[in-house]
DNA sequence: ATTCTTTTAATTGTCAAACCTTTTTCATTT
DNA sequence: AAATGAAAAAGGTTTGACAATTAAAAGAAT
């Protein structure tokens, strides 16, 4: 007789469990807000025991699709799916990957570009009033001598993501989440210093401008005179770096 | 004398230990590959017991930070970030954005058609001949008449991503995930027939060629082209679905 | 000496039963 | 009527054990 090796389990119970409450929250045979079983109740229907059942809880808890409360009205529940949640975890999927160097500074910068002009030019159409006070609000901010460098890069970030909110569009706004949450501070790190913060002042101010003149392609083209310009300060600062690195390997140094 | 409200612990213990596990991966205090001391060890120096401490590991798991394996060489292992975890990642998360129905139709179609229009742009510039070949080879399948509408939407995926893949650039490629698994799918689902193929294909090969011939504007156009004549065939589709609605409620049938 | 097999030990995976903590409900007391 | 407190329900945690897996060490056979 042939084996059925499909019955062979390959997989830990617990993660079997996971999947197939995932299965029933994606397809929508669990409801938002629809409370689970308890967990005692899942542990007898799936015929495991509690702390395996909770392992599967955990899981799927860390992927934003439930929620547990204690006490007699808890339970466990299926989370209504929200963009910040899932910009938060493709924010951190993203930065893991640039903190470990996967990426060129080059090609992110490149990638900031395109994005951003994109978000510049729908911007451009579709601003409030309210995006606008906004933006001007984080010039505002940015032009402030004696602010720390951190809470400058701070502004700044705010003032790119709130570009991308006055582009009116919920998916980009989701994709962006990667180039504002990540992209941005590792191309900021690197650029500190008084000349360049007077720069990009000058230049979000430009944006701004146009962004408020509902002109798209005068909006798209200074956010890229600004971002090519940052890509020529981050070569000649990783050239600098580099450059230095080996001439302290030279001198006997160690880097590390 | 004021009480310290902060010092009463208002997280789980697993939750505490997976944060402080994931910080050190996070900062570097964990390298790549290494491995963590054992449930029963990290039980032990944490002071809690091991289904807890499990609790906290399979969260990490979960987030792909790290594997477990048994045996004598076996434990829990820091895993190297990758492209495809993350953009697997990115993906559920918008999937399931999408399936709620958080955005509209419209404003999908704009996302795919800016940033697709980037990727044939810059693929235009760095496509290698191989690119080319991915997706003249998937243009040929597009052409079998025989081909059923769900292969037919399996290879359509397959000719954006290659296009994306063809754009050379990383950090692109990272954001594209969401437009690639979750928007084209959705776009598609709702536009099958016969007709619609064969335009379909008729655009892909004529952004292929633009492609080829290193024509940057002229790929851009034409993915433009193809994507603004989906959205008006949606459009239509969801206006008929619409009106059916409407007619079937006012025969006095339920929808639901 | 080499190769195959068996044993062994380390480690994750699972289980069972209890106890702790939080939170709501509801009865009791003031 | 309001404050108090006990009970109950649910998730959170502990303890201690056993099962399954797997690499390596030990032993047996060639």
């Amino acid at each position: 007789m042939a084996l059925h090796y499909d019955e062979i389990v390959r997989t830990g119970l617990s993660k079997q469990v996971a999947d197939l409450i995932r299965a029933a929250i994606l397809e929508g045979r669990l409801q938002v807000d629809e409370r689970l079983p308890s967990e005692d109740e899942l542990s007898r229907r799936f015929g495991i025991s509690r702390p395996t059942v909770r392992e599967a809880l955990k899981v799927l808890a860390a992927q934003n699709l439930i929620r547990s409360r204690r006490g007699p009205t808890g339970g466990t529940f299926v989370n209504r799916p929200d963009l910040d949640a899932a910009g938060r975890a493709i924010a951190e999927a993203s930065t893991l990957l640039v903190g470990v160097g996967t990426f060129g500074v080059d090609e992110i910068v490149t990638a900031r570009i395109e994005t951003e002009a994109i978000c510049c030019r729908l911007a451009a159409a579709n601003r409030s009033d309210e995006d606008l006070a906004r933006l001007e609000a984080e010039i505002v901010i940015q032009r402030d001598e004696g602010l720390t460098d951190e809470a400058f890069c701070a502004s700044d970030v705010r003032f790119h993501r709130a570009i991308v909110t006055a582009s009116g569009n919920g998916p980009l706004r989701l994709m962006m989440h990667t180039v504002i949450e990540s992209f941005i501070p590792v191309t900021n790190m690197l650029i500190f210093g008084e000349h360049e913060r007077r720069r990009s002042v000058g230049s979000h101010a430009r944006v701004l401008e146009a962004i408020a003149a509902r002109d798209a392609e005068r909006a798209a083209q200074e956010i890229r005179g600004h971002l090519e310009g940052m890509r020529a300060v981050l070569i000649q600062a990783l050239d600098r770096r580099a450059s230095r690195a080996v001439a302290g390997a030279a001198e006997g140094g160690e880097t590390e």
